[in-house]
DNA sequence: TTGCGGATTAGACTCATTCTAACTGTGTAG
DNA sequence: CTACACAGTTAGAATGAGTCTAATCCGCAA
């Protein structure tokens, strides 16, 4: 069940919203307690369901802006990052992507095969992986190359 | 603009379609000409577009079709692989991400900093990245363990 | 009190993707 | 030749995550 946050964690919520000029609400508060509790990287909408149990006037609405404020100061990631169109490139050589953040472009990075073994490497044992995505985010002053 | 496949273009297309009992019909030329054509990463909806110029009654459905068929059959690579919804996770240190096939779990993976940084190394001059994503995906035959 | 501004809310909206049911075209058994 | 099967295609409806909007709430300062 959802236990209330530590003295350690509020303070830390709080200090983390207030750099960036933002209140600790009820409604924060219960969505960063959700997100400590249960450390499965839940969805908006199982958020949404636990933080419910504790503060059943919750909105969905609310969750959203909640998890965008603690991404915005940093008290939290968002793992399914790219949530835009899916895009395919028939390149099938292992490559990693780079997106420009300015033009929105993906530019193909060649992945040598020991930092491909590298990357493999880190896996624990039992884990067994069938595919690698590596997705780099920043600008590029690069000129337009062919990209892929 | 849009060129005809060359020949080999062709074969490989229907040797691939052909190795999972598929034909080669006009939409899926087309798709795949597009494709090859311009190799920019592009959307679902710019294969469409693009496509329809050449075959102005093709179906958005088949352009999906076409894709998923050519994504089935190993002649082309989803960049976007993880279409879900947007998970969150208070793990702020350098990690990435296993998602289970099997359980659709999502495990936090340690990256040391020799690994992150032979990562960073890959990129060319003028690429500069401010996030970098790597996720697997296969299967864990690891107990439940607190992922985090 | 009054008014301001940030936060919250419900519900409408968008948009990528998937689903459905009808249609087409080709190949094959009779 | 005929007809049935079946893969592929099609338009449009349905789904579902996420965003937007306009109304409301609430703490605080004048």
């Amino acid at each position: 069940m959802i236990q209330n946050l530590t003295e350690h964690d509020r303070e830390h919520l709080q200090e983390a919203l207030g750099k960036s000029g933002q209140k600790v609400t009820p409604q924060r508060e219960a969505v960063f307690t959700v997100l400590l509790a249960e450390r499965d990287h839940p969805t908006v909408d199982e958020v949404f369901q636990r933080a419910r149990e504790v503060m059943p006037g919750l909105s969905l609405a609310t969750v959203y802006n909640c998890l965008e404020t603690f991404v915005g100061c940093g008290l939290v990631r968002q793992v399914n990052h790219e949530r835009e169109s899916t895009r395919y490139c028939p390149n099938l050589a292992p490559h990693a992507h780079f997106r420009d953040k300015a033009t929105g472009r993906v530019h193909d990075i060649e992945l040598p095969p020991e930092v491909l073994k590298s990357l493999r490497s880190i896996l624990p044992p039992g884990f067994d992986s069938e595919v690698i995505e590596i997705s780099f985010h920043g600008r590029a002053q690069a000129k337009d190359s062919p990209s892929n």
